[in-house]
RNA sequence: GGACUCUUAGCUCAGUUGGCUAGAGCGUUUCUUUGACGUAGAAAAGGUCAGAGGUUCAAGUCCUCUAGAGUCCACCA
């Protein structure tokens, strides 16, 4: 592939990506006894967190692949059998809705078909709209095992659901059970309590009359057909006399007792509160205690019925029924007052719908014990979280977690296996195990069992997730279970990392997981939530096209942290798009310098046998020490500069592996960013216009295209592949060992930056346009500069430079221990006059702030002995300079 | 009501055992048609680290309180 001048990502991406794929580069190695670098454990395994099989990603997705894939592919390079195990999500509800959205728009509802029927349907629906997720992944560059993605309806999918099921209900955590849910009267189904959306509403609280002495309020008049009691506080001194009494509901005027308990707080409203065990989750518990009927009077569509209901009101929607209600009552007088209040009502997370607590029986899995143990091995620390603070978040939720409703009144989904019994047979259970769910009705024993109509809800399945991907099996090793980290967002901590937790304990005996990265929302550049009605949202798909997957991946990780809901716009994306250009340039120098060199002087040379050329000093040759290495050097040092780079992309590297082990992406990137555009470019790769030390150049190009490639994966591997000098694939080669370097060369070449750096300043401050090189630089008693002459010249962009054979003259540069000047002529040096007197206060303000830390007695006693010996190396260092800047100003003066 | 997070440059954010003059990207200003790159280079401006107290030789960093922003959980007849 040619080098273009600019960077265009749409060129070669899907080109690349196919290219590791059918390769099977996404593959994981076995894992390999190596003999020169022990790596133990030596698998790393990640699960996606599995999208939606029938959507489209949008920014979270693109958030979690670029975490996630970086980490595999750091992990990768570092010589782990990386498994990064892609998924597909059944999505249950989601899809349901759309699919029966889809179903009312051609005039059908759900009601005309079986549930097979429906799972059929859903089934051909979500396969003609699959694969376009899957196309999402693959341009976000997500390093995949595509041969074992995981349909969270796959046969081993359900197997294993199955087979935890049938533990649990043999262990007796499962039950079958009348209780309240959270059900929605739209789609018609239950939901768990995670489910449902508490929203802040205007509402208001009626006082109704039930009797000359009792008056209750209540928000929610409709439901006064299914009390069964009142309740008033046991402390209640206006009441006492009347518990144990009874009273008559208006309307219906059915008998129902007073009874006292605690839930009724005599400050709110009247003190006197309605009971309706069967539609509040407060009055179902009351009613519990005190033994009361549940009357249902709303039913499964959200309509008012049973024949505790007078007739006029039967068939009324709650909200209908509410109306009619309080017209009924202020007719007979028992409305007495109405307040306005602020209360929080249970919506449907999809539809907005208000939830109605409805009485259902339903499956229910006892989770005490499991959240037992989740908490024992949380407490024990045997998970790490990022951010750290979510590991209390958790415990804290699984401490007061309550029983968990599991089934789901819709078909898509994996089916429950549980069967009914038909009829009265005395010996025979009311319900049996049993996974042959494609039969309605099985035999047992010669009687008659039905389908349980219900399916799972997802969590049940998900919580599976790093087993069944993992393929995890009783009693057999497997070396990639636990997940080395589990990362997803932290709005599902509770739903399904809490769940995972306690799944993966409950059947395997072990924790899924040793660490934990949540990551926050992906918000709009304003730092607000994203939503369709807004119009503020961000489609990364259309970034990627549009600016490359890699500028995407290195935008959306700049600046991100942990657990924090935190901004993002196109802007960084094009800084990431930026640095990739730079790369991209960068690495056609290298390429056409290694050409001409090779074409002019080496025909037929490979890269070992080109000879460097002589450092500008007259000196060359290996600069680190002899003798630490046994390897052959692919390249040897010659200045300083290039010592310089072996040290920078070494700390480089090393900061770099901190910052992955510790997840702090921001860091790395901000890391990586320094190093290629800051140093490499703006330094080294200036100094080597001089030396073109080609040897040097490939091995450290091919570094810092490694140190980024977990982050911009396609444009890395195409260069890569580019230069004339690599073969392979850069995606498995090895993650970059240490380069040799002499220390105090290195330290030489940053010693000498302040000379460059102040002259350019000087320049820029000095009046007048065009004054690059006009000006040369003169050099007094200085073998730093007089030795590296050249590299000073070109760095320094002046056109000459000379020694000042002992009469200096033009500006001295304000650099300690260097005695440099810039040989400008004595008119123009006025003009610098302001810049110089603005210097020297400036120092005098930081030579100040040193003297007076020394002042301090207690700082020279008990600051540790190298601060203390900085400080008054740095006082010295100031003084000098303010001598030696007056001294300059004098001259102009 | 309980818990958690955040408040650092115009904007978005880094800053992990407390330690030299608090950093980055974007934006802004000035200069540069240098033979990798104008998706660039060089230079610069811009901060009482929300406020108040405390601990310490030393606080953006630790503690307490206050204010503001946000999230989660519980409750609300």
């Amino acid at each position: 592939m040619k080098f273009t001048s600019s960077y265009e990502p749409s060129d070669f991406e899907s080109d690349v990506y196919a290219a590791w794929e059918s390769a099977g580069l996404f593959k994981p190695t076995l894992p390999q006894p190596s003999g020169i670098e022990q790596n133990t454990p030596s698998t790393y395994s990640i699960v996606m967190p599995p999208p939606n099989a029938n959507g489209n990603l949008h920014i979270g997705h693109g958030l979690t692949i670029a975490i996630e894939d970086s980490l595999i592919r750091y992990y990768r390079l570092k010589g782990k059998s990386a498994w990064y195990i892609p998924g597909a999500d059944h999505a249950g509800f989601e899809t349901w809705v759309v699919y029966e959205r889809a179903l009312e728009k051609v005039g059908h509802t759900r009601f005309e078909y079986s549930r097979d029927e429906l799972y059929a349907q859903v089934w051909n629906f979500v396969e003609e709209q699959r694969g376009n997720m899957e196309l999402q992944v693959r341009s976000l560059g997500a390093s995949c095992s595509w041969d074992d993605l995981t349909f969270t309806l796959d046969e081993n999918v359900v197997k294993r659901v199955y087979s935890t099921f049938e533990k649990m209900w043999n262990d007796g955590m499962v039950y079958r059970g009348e209780k309240l849910v959270n059900y929605c009267p739209k789609h018609q189904t239950a939901f768990a309590d995670i489910e449902v959306e508490q929203v802040e509403e205007k509402g208001f609280l009626y006082d109704i009359r039930y009797s000359n002495e009792i008056v209750v309020s209540t928000t929610r008049p409709e439901t006064l057909f299914g009390d069964t009691a009142v309740a008033v506080n046991p402390e209640d001194d206006r009441y006492k006399s009347l518990i144990g009494k009874t009273v008559k509901l208006p309307l219906s005027g059915r008998e129902i007792p007073i009874i006292a308990d605690e839930h009724a707080d005599p400050a709110y409203g009247t003190g006197a509160v309605k009971i309706t065990p069967a539609h509040d989750f407060d009055d179902f518990e009351v009613g519990e205690r005190h033994d009361l009927p549940r009357l249902r009077v709303i039913d499964d569509s959200g309509k008012l019925c049973s024949e505790y209901v007078p007739e006029v009101f039967r068939g009324l929607t709650v909200e209908e029924g509410r109306k009619a209600v309080l017209k009924a009552l202020k007719a007979e007088g028992s409305l007495l007052n109405t307040k306005k209040i602020v209360h929080t009502v249970p919506h449907c997370y999809k539809c907005g719908a208000v939830i109605e607590p409805t009485l259902k029986e339903q499956w229910f899995v006892d989770t005490e014990r499991l959240a037992k143990a989740a908490i024992s091995r949380l407490e024990n620390n045997e998970i790490k979280f990022y951010p750290k603070n979510k590991q209390k978040v958790l415990i804290d939720y699984l401490k007061g977690l309550k029983d968990w409703n599991i089934s789901r009144q819709i078909p898509w989904g994996i089916a429950i296996p549980m069967f009914k019994k038909v009829g009265d047979a005395p010996d025979y259970p009311d319900w049996i195990f049993d996974t042959r769910v494609n039969l309605k009705e099985i035999e047992y024993g010669g009687v008659k069992y039905v389908r349980d109509e219900d399916t799972f809800d997802t969590w049940f399945s998900s919580s599976h997730w790093p087993l069944v991907c993992t393929n995890w099996e009783e009693g057999r090793e497997n070396p990639y279970y636990p997940l080395n980290v589990m990362e997803t967002g932290a709005d599902i901590l509770f739903a399904w990392v809490a769940r995972m937790i306690m799944m993966g304990i409950y059947v395997t005996g072990e924790i899924p997981f040793r660490e934990v990265y949540l990551h926050g929302l992906v918000l709009d550049e304003h730092g607000k939530k994203m939503s369709k009605s807004k119009g503020n949202v961000i489609n990364p798909v259309e970034l990627v096209a549009k600016y490359g997957s890699d500028a995407f991946r290195l935008g959306i990780l700049r600046g991100r942290s942990a657990g924090l809901n935190q901004a993002f716009s196109e802007e960084s994306v094009k800084s990431g798009r930026n640095l990739c250009n730079k790369l991209w340039n960068i690495s056609r120098f290298i390429e056409v310098a290694a050409q001409m060199v090779s074409s002019r002087e080496h025909p037929e040379a490979t890269a070992e046998d080109e000879t460097p050329e002589p450092r500008d000093d007259g000196s060359a040759g290996r600069r680190f020490p002899k003798g630490t290495f046994e390897r052959k050097p692919q390249y040897e040092t010659l200045n300083m500069s290039e010592d310089w780079i072996c040290r920078e992309i070494t700390e480089a590297k090393r900061r770099i592996e901190k910052g992955m082990k510790n997840y702090r992406f921001s860091e790395v990137v901000e890391e990586l960013y320094s190093l290629i555009w800051d140093k490499y470019a703006d330094w080294f790769l200036e100094a080597e216009k001089i030396y073109k030390n080609l040897p040097l150049l490939k091995t450290t190009l091919e570094s810092i295209l490694t140190l980024l490639h977990p982050f911009a994966p396609f444009v890395t591997e195409t260069i890569y592949q580019s230069l004339s000098w690599t073969d392979g694939f850069l995606i498995n080669q090895k993650w970059p060992s240490d380069l040799e370097f002499d220390p105090i060369s290195a330290e030489n070449f940053e010693r000498l930056v302040p000379v460059i750096t102040e002259t350019r300043r000087v320049l820029a401050g000095l009046p007048g346009a065009f004054k690059t090189k006009k000006y040369g630089l003169l050099y007094g008693d200085d073998s730093l500069v007089s030795d590296n002459s050249l590299l000073v010249m070109k760095l320094a962009r002046v056109p000459s430079i000379s020694s000042t054979s002992g009469t200096p003259r033009g500006i001295r540069l304000a650099v300690p221990n260097h005695e440099v000047y810039l040989d400008v002529p004595a008119e123009v040096i006025k003009g610098y006059k302001d810049s110089l007197t603005e210097r020297i206060l400036a120092v005098g303000r930081e030579l100040n702030s040193l003297e007076k830390r020394l002042e301090n007695p207690n700082y020279v006693k008990k600051a540790p002995e190298k601060l203390v010996k900085e400080t008054k190396e740095g006082i010295k260092e100031k003084k000098v300079l303010i001598e030696r800047l007056r001294k300059e100003l004098e001259v102009i003066a």
